[in-house]
DNA sequence: TCAAAAGTGTTTGATCTACACCCATGC
DNA sequence: GCATGGGTGTAGATCAAACACTTTTGA
């Protein structure tokens, strides 16, 4: 850093966005809003806000997503810091994105009346403000790479799942589609899932074994970095 | 964002810290620099300066390295943006953090001196101001994803390099030693180097080939995720 | 002639892939 | 009794890991 710029005040505003993913039991979704102030009202739009004195950006992340989601204590990464010139066409801002996953069934209609949000396939999102497009585009390649070797899909499902759902999860993420048998002895392989003696019946006759993450086993392991795919 | 923020300025700075590295045939360094004015003054610290009107992240970061390196079209990345509350003592600063990756022979002595800059081995950095330390951190880590499926090592090597050369690099990347003949399999199996009818005589009597990244050969394959390691 | 680093192949075990049938149940 | 999705095992291919000797040449 110079020293004769160190107190001059920057007059670039910071903002941050969150990318929130959610899945439906068949699709990888994100939550947008519909914006309600100008510029660009109207528009589709991430869900974000401007970076207060007393806060991290974390913080400010956080109060976002709780304010339009009503949660607390949910899985969020930061993502990006976006900062070209003209990104907002209002004013110089740079936002720092964070992508969050949150159950899709936790989010509910009530808040998603109150601010006019939606749920959109990741790969049906209509043309955002701003270089928001590009935000989730980022996003998705993030979560990809993450998924594939950290324990992040559960965040996605229920505290219960079956193998089915989680396999139908990362069809989804990767837009492929997984060999049932294979990717039910991989995921079992790692140790990480304890089964319970409960099915879930909605989605067959015969009915799935529910799976819970054993966070303590995923502890001992403590190598960080397993192959979930 | 909430409307009512939209005009209110954040009165928060916003700087820019590039970590570069370096390799010295032996270790992985990072660059850092004898703080020249307060707070701080005299400590060692990462290059770092402050977020201009009109510049974006990434031009304020290449501004500092080109400053401190006279270097230009730098591999850079961004790696993290910290906003801790009381990171810098002396104002409310958040920092994008950039990682850079140099070869080491283009940084001249002559700058070293003029910025009262030093190459530390990443295993032996001295305490440093405010978050430094942990931003160190982070991209080592990052480095170290990186490097295994992404073919940057050769930012750090000279243009033509040994085969020992960059198993040395990858041996020091990852504090670990890596068996020759597996590696010079795995690597040269990629097929995105070049062997050049050359040999580098510094090292040994008999002399090791030297080879070039092939970037057409490496963009053909287009998958853009290769194992090197 | 010897010291120092370069270069090279094979065997073994582990992991990944492809693939098909029976099971349990609600209708 | 049949339609629906759940659950399971094996064989072949590919990949990763371990491992030791010969070559070159400057001193």
């Amino acid at each position: 850093m110079a020293a004769d710029s160190y107190h001059q005040t920057s007059k670039i505003q910071i903002a941050v966005d969150c990318i929130i993913f959610g899945f439906d039991g068949a699709a990888l979704k994100v939550l947008l809003i519909k914006r309600g102030f100008e510029p660009e009202f109207g528009k589709w739009s991430l869900m974000g806000g401007f970076l207060m004195k007393n806060e991290t950006a974390e913080d400010a992340a956080n109060r976002v997503l709780h304010f339009l989601t009503g949660l607390k204590d949910v899985y969020m990464e930061q993502l990006h810091t976006f900062s070209a010139l003209n990104r907002d066409c209002a004013a110089r801002v740079i936002s720092i994105a964070y992508f969050a996953l949150i159950d899709i069934n936790e989010y509910s209609e009530q808040m998603q009346r109150d601010h006019e949000a939606k749920w959109f396939p990741i790969d049906d999102v209509p043309g955002l403000i701003f270089d928001h497009n590009l935000m989730i585009a980022k996003a998705r390649d993030l979560l990809r790479m993450k998924v594939a070797s950290h324990p992040l899909g559960f965040e996605l499902l229920p505290e219960k799942f079956t193998i089915p759902q989680l396999r139908i999860l990362y069809e989804s993420i990767y837009a492929t589609t997984l060999d049932k048998r294979n990717f039910q002895k991989k995921i079992l392989s790692l140790g990480i899932l304890h089964r319970l003696d409960e099915k879930e019946k909605e989605s067959s006759k015969k009915g799935a074994f529910l799976y819970v993450f054993d966070h303590v086993k995923y502890n001992r392991l403590q190598s960080g970095e397993l192959k979930f795919i």
